[in-house]
DNA sequence: GTAATGACAGATTTTGATTATTGTCATTAC
DNA sequence: GTAATGACAATAATCAAAATCTGTCATTAC
């Protein structure tokens, strides 16, 4: 007998454990299952698929990348040093999950390929936050933007280099700061006057 | 016999036939030395290595990409405008080649992913054509830039999302078009004004 | 009734013996 | 001398047989 219920949470927890030691490839329920001392049929009562199960754990790692995010966002102070901070949050979470333990970074990242959905609903989020901090930004007059979305939406693609996976074998590559910074520069310059005002 | 000497640039017109037929990962040196009629102890009288092979298979693949974009490079006329017929051009060769002919394209995509040296070399040859692009739009009163090399870097790594082929499965994807506009304001705007000058 | 099981079919993965490939080099061809 | 060959050792890819996995469901446990 199990010494705690069954519960869907227990078995997230349990099944990141297991990716944590086999990776994402050689992971099976029936693995899952053994470590939860249950039949796989058990975890088939809980989540419909291994898909299913695959996107769940997929979602809390994804969340915990963001909600650190979220204090910022909420924070007062001028908006472009936010953008700044939020945007030096998410690339130093990101790098520091790759320099600390690759493996598990490539696991998840692989994790992430499959789990399509689950990563757009995740970049959802993300821009949702830098959208804010735009509205908050043309509130405070710093930023000359129409659509806080759209724009939040481009400085999120525009910065992709920096924080998406699958350029993580850059992200280490001697003047990936000096890139950033030239980003960084042409993104802050782009909002804060709109394209078709005129230069002078 | 062969009907004409071997030379370096038949190994490769022949090795690039071979790859077609045959995929990035099922090519062997001994097949494209089957289909040059000659032992494969004769391709390594050319080429030190298979990847070396493979790595002037992608430089040509490569250069075939960038030299149409010379032409815009050099054209006369106001520097926005060629900036975006510039990018315009580099992401329309891109996704027209993942249209017409998806498995081409994942053939060259791996082979670009594994030529790392080729790739940069090839990346810096681009980011210098949108440098002499930025230079002119200076000298035009047009762009407000320090360092056309740096900005240009910036440009080319703030539309990543849109040439580099790691995102080609989302080139298709409703909103990238938009997402295109987006970033290209955002771009625009950018090199019109410099972060550090006051907006008014 | 709800929760859990384990046997089952079909699909996927692993295994390990076999075969092919890479890169070298002594030899042949001219 | 230069160009090409093909045998060779070490490494890597392949393939069919065996094992395992996914997802279902009739049955058991409580």
């Amino acid at each position: 007998m199990n010494a705690e219920a069954l519960t869907r949470e227990r078995i997230l927890d349990t099944a990141e454990q297991v990716l944590r030691r086999f990776g994402p490839r050689k992971t099976t329920v029936v693995d899952v299952a053994r470590a939860l001392q249950v039949s796989h049929g058990t975890v088939y009562r809980h989540f419909p698929t291994k898909a299913d199960l695959r996107d769940a754990v997929a979602a809390r790692w994804l969340d915990r990348v963001s909600a650190p995010l979220d204090a910022i966002v909420a924070a007062d102070g001028p908006a472009p040093a936010r953008l700044r901070r939020w945007l030096d949050m998410l690339i130093q979470t990101k790098r520091s999950k790759v320099r600390d333990d690759p493996e598990m970074f490539a696991a998840y990242s692989t994790l992430a390929e499959e789990a399509r959905l689950v990563v757009a609903a995740h970049v959802d989020h993300l821009v949702g936050q830098v959208a804010q901090i735009l509205a908050d930004g043309r509130d405070q007059g710093a930023f000359a933007i129409d659509d806080p979305q759209a724009a939040a939406r481009a400085v999120f693609d525009a910065t992709l280099r920096f924080h998406h996976p699958a350029h993580h074998q850059q992200w280490d590559a001697p003047g990936t700061d000096a890139a950033l910074e030239g980003v960084w520069r042409l993104v802050l310059a782009g909002l804060t006057r709109k394209a078709d005002d005129p230069p002078d």
